[in-house]
DNA sequence: ATTAATCCTACCATCTTACTAGGTTTAGAA
DNA sequence: TTCTAAACCTAGTAAGATGGTAGGATTAAT
């Protein structure tokens, strides 16, 4: 039940971008390289989030990417949804989409899958790009893991 | 990010088997007739939910399955378990398995996914396959939907 | 003009999914 | 004993998803 690479790979390398935003924009070359992950796959995955208005691309010689909004207004969901789609685990948590619910038992099972898509839904949305970078914002997690080299 | 077929299939069955669960043991034959699921592939849907130690098998005629346990004492989670493995988005999420997470920035999502999946399990180990069936449960939902009707 | 970047499309191997098929045991009933 | 209906087991398979690679075209700063 893994999520696929396009969303892990792209929710880091969201991170990674906002972590080394200056002024110039990032190539992705760089993010690929700090990320190990294959620039060209990289490409496709940047290919969607710029179709969803997450990130702005420059063109040409260095160019790169940057992030169409602040870091505290672009949540998780939303950089998972351009990614992966809808974020339900079932067709009938999905609002207006009885698909499979024309079955009478089986919508038994559909108050479980949407509470579970609403609970994901609310994590999705409360976490934000700045929430992933700021450590000091999750309180239940060691703060000091200042063991790395620089 | 739809979870698979057998997920579904299988926790839809359950709760046709809580339905239906009479003193005799119910065969796949009904079960895989009522849901519009073919029978030989129920069949590997509940060889799994055997194994996981959630139904009880009666072979020969007049056999079939039935419940292990009370249908109050079975939660959705431990059936998309069962069926789905590791209930958790990504790698990282898990304890005790830093396989990814030994690219620096990585890390950095693993926190939004521990979140994320706390919470799902905190819905899927609520929700007992008796709450499925017994519609006054869920507080949040109209309990009476005869208005519709009218 | 050169270079470095995004952009675009096609292709590919492998894996997963959702089955189907065909057989073997097992046990109640006739 | 035989018939029958059920669980059980294993192999195969078509279609799609996944996770890339490859090669080029376009763009813009130097």
């Amino acid at each position: 039940m893994l999520i696929s690479t396009k969303g892990r790979y792209g929710l880091r390398s969201m991170a990674d971008l906002v972590l080394n935003a200056q002024e110039n924009p990032v190539p992705l070359r760089e993010i690929a390289e700090r990320q190990g992950i294959s620039e060209s796959y990289l490409e496709q995955v940047f290919a969607l989030l710029r179709k969803a208005g997450l990130v702005n691309a420059i063109r040409g010689s260095y160019g790169g990417y940057t992030l169409a909004r602040p870091a505290d207004q672009i949540t998780v969901g939303e950089v998972l949804q351009a990614l992966e789609g809808p974020l339900t685990l079932a067709n009938c948590a999905k609002i207006g989409t009885p698909l499979e619910c024309d079955k009478m038992d089986s919508c038994l099972t559909m108050p479980f899958w949407k509470e579970l898509s609403a609970k994901m839904e609310e994590v999705m949305s409360s976490f934000t790009l700045q929430d992933l970078v700021a450590k000091e914002t999750l309180p239940g997690l060691t703060p000091e893991v200042k063991e790395k080299e620089e």
